[in-house]
DNA sequence: ACCGAACCGGAGCAAGCGCTCCCTTTGAAC
DNA sequence: GTTCAAAGGGAGCGCTTGCTCCGGTTCGGT
């Protein structure tokens, strides 16, 4: 799952250090009832595969909050430990029900970009205006990673539209360009990738600037925002060819 | 020195796994002469403060060579091991040399960024074209950021132009911006903190995408320039006060 | 050639952290 | 109420990594 594993990986790949933030590759919130069909033996779903005793259901759902919010405030980094106290559960638990803390950080940013994702998607077709929807796009997307750290961290960890994630939110984004390329409002040879990447490098802005300068993103957004437009005729440098997305090659939102 | 340090740290405050990036605060480089002057017991002056044994130069040399290499490499995280080993020195040989492997760090980036910050002076005044001295700037500092992890991850652990480092750094774009603005070329409400933050945001960027999509992040640094470019004239949203550059908030290159 | 100070090197310490082992507790079917 | 599989919890293992300790070695002045 991980890049440049070791040999060993009996079936626990973050084994030991390594963990990058995260590869959001499978079951984002898999459906009920797809849940013994692939050989996938991933995170058992969501709502008790067969009769979850309520205990058990309340604190999957305890750790879960508890490491959405530690995720976002203090990054893919903090200790598990933490993650448990804030919950209210032991380590046992906390383990029998996600494997892995890899497998946590999967299934809380993959429900946090569910729903995001979602919300994106009604935004966008509020308006008539394409370029609004486009600018609202990166307006939502940096305010949110602006209160997440995780979803930063794990954006450019593994940058690169690959996995179901990933892929919704690329073509949502082509969507967005599309429009904007229609009504002539975008530069002609600007590519979604462009858009992907540059959405990006946004986000570490926030991220590295949210603490000296609040606020500032904004401006690098509006600069940013202000170079895309069709108004610069100057053609971009040619983009390489892209390698080929390698099959674990995962991102998220 | 670092962020949110516990209350010990009795001499020694990197003391365990914290250690952020780096913090290049203090000697970037002293004269040889002001060695006992103040009351910071740093790192030894380089060039021997009185008959340092020729082996002890020799290894001081070698230390300092493979920790630029693999810092580049690798990133601000490497084992202190594997520099050890590739300067062919012990550890107790490092750490009579560096007392903390931050030490090490700020040493190596503080030279690597004096070396630069000339480079990038002497290309700027050889050009006549403001916004060509501009644009060849980013150029030169992404191409370098692309080739060294250690720059990037520093840049965005401590963002923010403080220390004297990343003040005459903050003095050079600044006089950029000076050149660019009298000559009309940049849009007016163009700020230096701007450009000092676009520019980490596009280092970012290029430490992201360069595995994935070499060569990308000079589309992404074209439309940045054109969103700075006079052409736009609607104005940026307004900047925020700035928090009052703390004295222990440091940043590089 | 001699001597002491400076230097070398790497085994080892301590702490952080992901994860497991195993005994105890509890929910719910009867 | 009884029973037992499922769930709980936390001490502790194993590994990494920054840093130290100390016996042996080497330099350079005499």
């Amino acid at each position: 799952m991980n890049v440049a594993q070791p040999e060993q990986a009996l079936r626990k790949e973050a084994v030991r250090g390594t963990l990058n933030p995260v590869t959001l590759a499978d079951q984002p919130t898999p459906a009920p009832e797809a849940a013994r069909a692939a050989g996938t033996a991933a995170t058992p779903a969501q709502p008790a595969k067969r009769g979850r005793r309520a205990d058990a259901e309340r604190n999957r759902a305890a750790i879960l909050e508890a490491a959405g919010a530690v995720f976002a405030e203090q990054g893919c980094a903090v200790d598990v430990r933490e993650i448990a106290r804030r919950s209210g559960v032991g380590m046992g638990t906390l383990y029998r029900h996600f494997p892995t803390k890899d497998d946590l950080l999967v299934t809380v940013l993959g429900q946090q970009f569910d729903t995001w994702l979602t919300d994106a998607h009604e935004r966008a077709s509020a308006t008539d205006d394409p370029w609004q929807a486009l600018t609202g796009f990166f307006e939502q997307i940096l305010t949110t990673q602006s209160r997440n750290r995780a979803v930063v961290e794990s954006y450019t960890a593994t940058n690169g539209p690959t996995s179901s994630c990933a892929q919704r939110c690329y073509s949502f984004i082509d969507d967005l360009r599309t429009r904007c390329m229609n009504a002539g409002l975008l530069r002609p040879d600007i590519t979604t990738t462009d858009l992907v990447l540059l959405s990006g490098s946004l986000s570490q802005a926030v991220l590295t600037t949210g603490d000296t300068h609040p606020g500032q993103w904004r401006r690098l957004l509006h600069i940013s925002l202000d170079g895309l437009s069709s108004r610069n005729t100057e053609p971009l440098p040619e983009p390489e060819p892209e390698p080929e997305p390698a099959a674990d090659a995962p991102a998220i939102p």
